[in-house]
DNA sequence: CACAATTATATTGTGCACAACTTATATTTG
DNA sequence: CAAATATAAGTTGTGCACAATATAATTGTG
Protein backbone atom coordinates (compact mmCIF):
# COMPACT_ATOMS: atom_id res chain seq x y z
CA UNK A 1 0.00 0.00 0.00
CA UNK A 2 1.16 3.84 -0.74
CA UNK A 3 2.87 4.63 2.55
CA UNK A 4 1.18 8.20 2.15
CA UNK A 5 -1.98 7.24 2.59
CA UNK A 6 -1.22 5.26 5.98
CA UNK A 7 -2.63 6.99 8.95
CA UNK A 8 0.53 7.63 11.04
CA UNK A 9 2.00 9.04 8.32
CA UNK A 10 -0.59 11.73 8.06
CA UNK A 11 0.01 15.58 9.16
CA UNK A 12 -3.38 16.28 8.94
CA UNK A 13 -4.84 13.83 11.28
CA UNK A 14 -2.69 14.36 14.03
CA UNK A 15 -3.43 18.41 13.80
CA UNK A 16 -7.12 17.86 13.62
CA UNK A 17 -7.41 15.41 16.87
CA UNK A 18 -5.39 17.65 18.53
CA UNK A 19 -7.48 20.26 17.81
CA UNK A 20 -10.69 18.52 19.59
CA UNK A 21 -8.82 17.23 22.06
CA UNK A 22 -8.06 21.04 22.79
CA UNK A 23 -11.07 21.96 22.68
CA UNK A 24 -11.62 19.00 25.43
CA UNK A 25 -9.15 20.46 27.62
CA UNK A 26 -10.80 23.84 27.57
CA UNK A 27 -14.26 22.13 28.53
CA UNK A 28 -14.36 22.04 32.12
CA UNK A 29 -12.96 25.71 32.49
CA UNK A 30 -15.80 27.31 29.80
CA UNK A 31 -18.40 25.05 32.26
CA UNK A 32 -18.12 27.09 34.49
CA UNK A 33 -18.41 29.75 32.63
CA UNK A 34 -21.24 28.18 30.73
CA UNK A 35 -19.44 28.95 27.24
CA UNK A 36 -18.58 26.99 24.04
CA UNK A 37 -14.83 26.97 22.83
CA UNK A 38 -16.23 29.01 19.78
CA UNK A 39 -18.29 31.28 22.16
CA UNK A 40 -15.21 31.94 24.56
CA UNK A 41 -13.68 33.10 21.39
CA UNK A 42 -16.66 35.57 20.21
CA UNK A 43 -15.99 37.00 24.30
CA UNK A 44 -12.05 37.33 23.48
CA UNK A 45 -12.82 40.03 20.79
CA UNK A 46 -15.36 41.38 22.47
CA UNK A 47 -13.40 42.16 25.88
CA UNK A 48 -10.76 43.65 23.57
CA UNK A 49 -13.18 45.67 21.35
CA UNK A 50 -17.13 46.08 23.13
CA UNK A 51 -18.74 46.43 19.41
CA UNK A 52 -18.27 44.46 16.24
CA UNK A 53 -20.58 43.66 13.43
CA UNK A 54 -20.93 40.03 12.82
CA UNK A 55 -18.91 40.22 9.59
CA UNK A 56 -15.66 41.59 11.84
CA UNK A 57 -16.08 38.72 13.96
CA UNK A 58 -16.30 36.02 11.26
CA UNK A 59 -13.03 38.17 9.79
CA UNK A 60 -11.29 37.17 12.54
CA UNK A 61 -12.67 33.95 13.42
CA UNK A 62 -12.40 32.85 9.78
CA UNK A 63 -16.57 32.13 10.50
CA UNK A 64 -19.48 32.68 7.84
CA UNK A 65 -23.00 34.19 9.06
CA UNK A 66 -24.66 30.73 8.53
CA UNK A 67 -22.03 29.71 12.11
CA UNK A 68 -22.12 33.58 13.67
CA UNK A 69 -26.07 33.85 13.08
CA UNK A 70 -27.03 31.25 15.26
CA UNK A 71 -24.39 30.94 18.17
CA UNK A 72 -24.38 34.63 18.38
CA UNK A 73 -28.12 34.50 19.37
CA UNK A 74 -27.73 31.82 21.57
CA UNK A 75 -25.03 34.14 23.48
CA UNK A 76 -28.04 36.44 23.13
CA UNK A 77 -30.39 34.24 24.82
CA UNK A 78 -27.86 34.00 27.57
CA UNK A 79 -27.89 37.38 28.15
CA UNK A 80 -24.14 37.93 27.74
CA UNK A 81 -24.43 39.80 24.48
CA UNK A 82 -26.62 42.11 22.50
CA UNK A 83 -27.57 42.15 18.74
CA UNK A 84 -28.74 45.26 17.47
CA UNK A 85 -29.38 46.52 13.84
CA UNK A 86 -26.86 49.55 12.85
CA UNK A 87 -29.26 52.74 12.62
CA UNK A 88 -27.06 53.88 9.88
CA UNK A 89 -27.01 50.59 7.39
CA UNK A 90 -29.91 48.70 8.16
CA UNK A 91 -27.98 45.45 7.06
CA UNK A 92 -25.07 45.62 9.48
CA UNK A 93 -25.97 43.58 12.98
CA UNK A 94 -23.58 45.10 15.92
CA UNK A 95 -22.78 42.99 18.80
CA UNK A 96 -22.03 44.50 22.04
CA UNK A 97 -21.01 42.55 25.81
CA UNK A 98 -23.82 43.56 28.29
CA UNK A 99 -22.90 43.98 31.72
CA UNK A 100 -23.16 40.39 32.68
CA UNK A 101 -20.72 39.63 29.52
CA UNK A 102 -18.05 41.89 30.58
CA UNK A 103 -18.10 40.85 34.04
CA UNK A 104 -17.00 37.14 32.98
CA UNK A 105 -13.82 38.36 32.59
CA UNK A 106 -12.46 38.35 35.69
CA UNK A 107 -13.12 34.52 35.42
CA UNK A 108 -12.16 33.76 32.31
CA UNK A 109 -8.56 35.35 33.22
CA UNK A 110 -6.96 32.04 35.24
CA UNK A 111 -8.06 30.22 31.76
CA UNK A 112 -5.51 30.75 29.54
CA UNK A 113 -2.74 29.89 32.00
CA UNK A 114 -4.13 27.15 32.87
CA UNK A 115 -5.02 25.65 30.07
CA UNK A 116 -1.21 25.55 28.96
CA UNK A 117 -0.54 23.88 32.29
CA UNK A 118 -2.69 21.09 30.94
CA UNK A 119 -1.21 20.71 27.39
CA UNK A 120 1.75 19.61 28.85
CA UNK A 121 4.20 21.40 26.06
CA UNK A 122 6.96 23.82 26.60
CA UNK A 123 6.84 27.51 25.76
CA UNK A 124 9.41 27.09 23.36
CA UNK A 125 7.13 24.05 21.55
CA UNK A 126 3.79 26.37 21.55
CA UNK A 127 5.66 29.77 20.47
CA UNK A 128 6.73 27.14 17.35
CA UNK A 129 3.68 25.45 17.06
CA UNK A 130 1.51 29.19 16.70
CA UNK A 131 4.03 30.43 14.39
CA UNK A 132 3.93 27.20 11.77
CA UNK A 133 0.18 26.95 12.02
CA UNK A 134 0.13 30.81 11.78
CA UNK A 135 2.09 30.81 8.52
CA UNK A 136 -0.28 28.69 6.81
CA UNK A 137 -2.90 30.54 8.24
CA UNK A 138 -1.25 33.92 6.43
CA UNK A 139 -1.18 32.50 3.47
CA UNK A 140 -5.18 32.26 3.79
CA UNK A 141 -6.28 35.20 4.23
CA UNK A 142 -4.22 36.72 1.57
CA UNK A 143 -5.21 34.20 -0.54
CA UNK B 1 -7.27 44.09 29.57
CA UNK B 2 -5.42 40.59 30.77
CA UNK B 3 -2.89 40.35 27.44
CA UNK B 4 -3.44 36.13 27.47
CA UNK B 5 -6.92 36.92 27.00
CA UNK B 6 -5.80 38.92 23.51
CA UNK B 7 -6.77 36.48 20.63
CA UNK B 8 -3.86 37.21 19.10
CA UNK B 9 -1.98 35.81 21.93
CA UNK B 10 -4.19 32.65 21.55
CA UNK B 11 -2.33 29.40 20.87
CA UNK B 12 -5.17 27.35 20.46
CA UNK B 13 -6.78 29.63 18.10
CA UNK B 14 -4.98 28.72 15.20
CA UNK B 15 -4.74 25.41 15.42
CA UNK B 16 -8.32 25.35 15.69
CA UNK B 17 -8.96 27.69 12.80
CA UNK B 18 -5.37 25.80 10.69
CA UNK B 19 -7.46 22.45 11.09
CA UNK B 20 -10.67 24.01 9.82
CA UNK B 21 -8.67 25.19 7.06
CA UNK B 22 -7.20 22.06 5.97
CA UNK B 23 -10.21 19.61 5.67
CA UNK B 24 -11.42 23.08 3.17
CA UNK B 25 -8.04 22.69 1.27
CA UNK B 26 -9.09 18.31 1.37
CA UNK B 27 -12.59 19.10 0.02
CA UNK B 28 -12.19 19.41 -3.68
CA UNK B 29 -10.00 16.53 -3.77
CA UNK B 30 -12.27 14.55 -1.36
CA UNK B 31 -15.45 16.06 -3.00
CA UNK B 32 -13.83 13.50 -6.42
CA UNK B 33 -14.50 10.41 -3.99
CA UNK B 34 -17.76 12.11 -2.51
CA UNK B 35 -15.81 11.77 1.02
CA UNK B 36 -15.71 13.86 4.09
CA UNK B 37 -12.77 14.26 5.88
CA UNK B 38 -13.46 12.18 8.52
CA UNK B 39 -14.84 9.63 6.29
CA UNK B 40 -11.66 9.63 4.29
CA UNK B 41 -9.76 8.86 7.76
CA UNK B 42 -11.98 5.67 8.11
CA UNK B 43 -11.05 4.53 4.67
CA UNK B 44 -7.04 5.33 5.48
CA UNK B 45 -7.57 2.64 8.24
CA UNK B 46 -9.29 0.79 6.39
CA UNK B 47 -7.03 0.05 3.25
CA UNK B 48 -4.48 -0.71 5.49
CA UNK B 49 -6.40 -3.35 7.66
CA UNK B 50 -9.71 -4.43 5.81
CA UNK B 51 -11.36 -5.31 8.64
CA UNK B 52 -12.14 -3.21 11.91
CA UNK B 53 -14.63 -2.73 14.85
CA UNK B 54 -16.10 0.37 15.30
CA UNK B 55 -14.78 -0.02 18.44
CA UNK B 56 -11.14 -0.15 16.46
CA UNK B 57 -11.57 2.88 14.71
CA UNK B 58 -12.88 4.55 17.45
CA UNK B 59 -9.18 4.22 19.36
CA UNK B 60 -7.52 4.87 16.47
CA UNK B 61 -9.44 8.38 15.27
CA UNK B 62 -10.64 8.95 18.80
CA UNK B 63 -13.98 9.05 17.82
CA UNK B 64 -17.09 7.54 19.86
CA UNK B 65 -19.45 5.40 18.59
CA UNK B 66 -22.02 8.58 19.08
CA UNK B 67 -20.26 10.31 15.82
CA UNK B 68 -18.80 6.79 14.51
CA UNK B 69 -22.47 4.78 14.09
CA UNK B 70 -24.23 7.21 11.73
CA UNK B 71 -20.91 8.39 9.89
CA UNK B 72 -20.34 4.27 9.35
CA UNK B 73 -24.11 3.67 8.41
CA UNK B 74 -23.75 6.62 5.65
CA UNK B 75 -20.89 5.29 4.26
CA UNK B 76 -22.59 1.90 4.08
CA UNK B 77 -25.26 3.79 2.30
CA UNK B 78 -22.77 4.91 -0.42
CA UNK B 79 -21.28 1.00 -0.95
CA UNK B 80 -18.24 1.72 0.26
CA UNK B 81 -18.35 -0.33 3.13
CA UNK B 82 -19.88 -3.04 5.39
CA UNK B 83 -21.46 -3.26 8.88
CA UNK B 84 -21.60 -7.13 9.91
CA UNK B 85 -22.56 -8.30 13.82
CA UNK B 86 -19.88 -10.40 14.97
CA UNK B 87 -20.95 -13.97 14.65
CA UNK B 88 -18.61 -14.74 17.76
CA UNK B 89 -19.14 -11.55 19.89
CA UNK B 90 -22.89 -10.54 19.03
CA UNK B 91 -22.07 -6.77 20.63
CA UNK B 92 -19.41 -6.14 17.80
CA UNK B 93 -19.80 -4.86 14.94
CA UNK B 94 -17.33 -5.43 12.28
CA UNK B 95 -16.46 -2.81 9.39
CA UNK B 96 -15.32 -4.23 5.92
CA UNK B 97 -14.54 -2.13 2.75
CA UNK B 98 -16.54 -3.74 -0.32
CA UNK B 99 -14.96 -3.65 -3.77
CA UNK B 100 -16.21 -0.42 -4.50
CA UNK B 101 -14.22 1.19 -1.29
CA UNK B 102 -11.45 -0.84 -2.45
CA UNK B 103 -11.12 0.38 -5.94
CA UNK B 104 -10.94 4.47 -3.89
CA UNK B 105 -7.79 3.85 -3.12
CA UNK B 106 -5.87 4.52 -6.23
CA UNK B 107 -7.88 7.55 -6.96
CA UNK B 108 -6.97 8.62 -3.37
CA UNK B 109 -3.14 7.90 -3.41
CA UNK B 110 -2.37 11.27 -5.07
CA UNK B 111 -4.50 13.37 -2.27
CA UNK B 112 -1.29 13.76 0.08
CA UNK B 113 1.14 14.93 -2.08
CA UNK B 114 -1.40 17.65 -3.50
CA UNK B 115 -2.56 18.86 -0.16
CA UNK B 116 1.34 19.19 1.13
CA UNK B 117 1.62 21.49 -1.88
CA UNK B 118 -1.37 23.46 -1.28
CA UNK B 119 -0.17 23.63 2.61
CA UNK B 120 2.33 25.83 1.60
CA UNK B 121 4.53 24.91 4.62
CA UNK B 122 7.98 23.19 4.36
CA UNK B 123 8.72 19.33 4.71
CA UNK B 124 10.76 20.29 7.92
CA UNK B 125 7.86 22.51 9.38
CA UNK B 126 5.15 19.66 8.54
CA UNK B 127 7.74 17.23 10.61
CA UNK B 128 8.23 19.70 13.52
CA UNK B 129 4.50 20.68 13.52
CA UNK B 130 3.55 16.73 13.88
CA UNK B 131 6.25 16.17 16.21
CA UNK B 132 4.46 18.84 18.34
CA UNK B 133 1.28 18.09 17.78
CA UNK B 134 1.82 14.08 18.49
CA UNK B 135 3.85 14.70 21.93
CA UNK B 136 0.53 16.36 23.36
CA UNK B 137 -1.95 13.80 21.68
CA UNK B 138 0.47 10.79 23.30
CA UNK B 139 -0.05 12.46 26.35
CA UNK B 140 -3.75 12.01 26.04
CA UNK B 141 -3.52 8.67 24.63
CA UNK B 142 -1.83 7.53 28.05
CA UNK B 143 -4.22 9.38 29.92
C1' DC C 1 -33.49 58.64 -10.75
C1' DA C 2 -34.17 53.67 -12.03
C1' DC C 3 -32.09 49.46 -11.97
C1' DA C 4 -28.20 46.47 -11.79
C1' DA C 5 -24.67 44.94 -8.82
C1' DT C 6 -22.88 44.54 -4.29
C1' DT C 7 -22.94 43.81 0.60
C1' DA C 8 -24.65 42.06 5.24
C1' DT C 9 -27.07 38.96 7.54
C1' DA C 10 -30.34 35.12 7.88
C1' DT C 11 -32.17 30.52 6.60
C1' DT C 12 -32.03 25.66 5.27
C1' DG C 13 -29.98 21.34 4.98
C1' DT C 14 -26.17 18.03 5.79
C1' DG C 15 -22.57 16.16 8.51
C1' DC C 16 -19.73 15.91 12.17
C1' DA C 17 -18.52 15.98 17.57
C1' DC C 18 -19.71 14.88 22.01
C1' DA C 19 -22.40 14.28 26.39
C1' DA C 20 -25.78 11.47 28.43
C1' DC C 21 -28.39 7.65 28.21
C1' DT C 22 -30.21 3.07 26.39
C1' DT C 23 -30.05 -1.63 24.78
C1' DA C 24 -28.10 -5.88 24.14
C1' DT C 25 -24.61 -9.15 24.90
C1' DA C 26 -20.77 -11.05 27.36
C1' DT C 27 -18.06 -11.82 31.54
C1' DT C 28 -17.23 -12.10 36.36
C1' DT C 29 -18.18 -13.58 40.75
C1' DG C 30 -20.59 -14.96 44.88
C1' DC D 1 -25.65 -20.97 37.66
C1' DA D 2 -27.82 -16.44 38.82
C1' DA D 3 -27.07 -11.78 39.77
C1' DA D 4 -23.88 -8.05 39.30
C1' DT D 5 -20.70 -5.89 36.37
C1' DA D 6 -18.56 -4.68 32.20
C1' DT D 7 -18.40 -3.95 27.35
C1' DA D 8 -20.01 -2.61 22.44
C1' DA D 9 -22.78 -0.17 19.80
C1' DG D 10 -26.83 2.71 19.15
C1' DT D 11 -29.94 6.75 20.25
C1' DT D 12 -31.11 11.46 21.47
C1' DG D 13 -30.21 16.16 21.93
C1' DT D 14 -27.25 20.29 21.45
C1' DG D 15 -23.93 23.01 19.08
C1' DC D 16 -20.88 23.96 15.74
C1' DA D 17 -19.16 24.26 10.45
C1' DC D 18 -20.18 25.14 5.95
C1' DA D 19 -22.48 25.08 1.30
C1' DA D 20 -26.21 27.01 -1.03
C1' DT D 21 -29.68 30.05 -1.17
C1' DA D 22 -32.75 33.91 0.33
C1' DT D 23 -33.82 38.54 1.86
C1' DA D 24 -33.13 43.12 2.47
C1' DA D 25 -30.51 47.29 2.32
C1' DT D 26 -26.97 50.02 0.07
C1' DT D 27 -24.11 51.55 -3.67
C1' DG D 28 -22.79 52.22 -8.40
C1' DT D 29 -23.97 53.44 -13.05
C1' DG D 30 -26.21 54.63 -17.25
Amino acid sequence: MNNQLKLENQICFPVYAFSREMTNLYKPFLDELSLTYPQYLVMLILWEEKQQTVNQLGEKLYLDSGTLTPLLKRMEQKGILTRTRSKTDERVVLICTTEAGEKMQEKAALIPEQLVATLGLSIDELQLLKKIVNKALVRKVLA
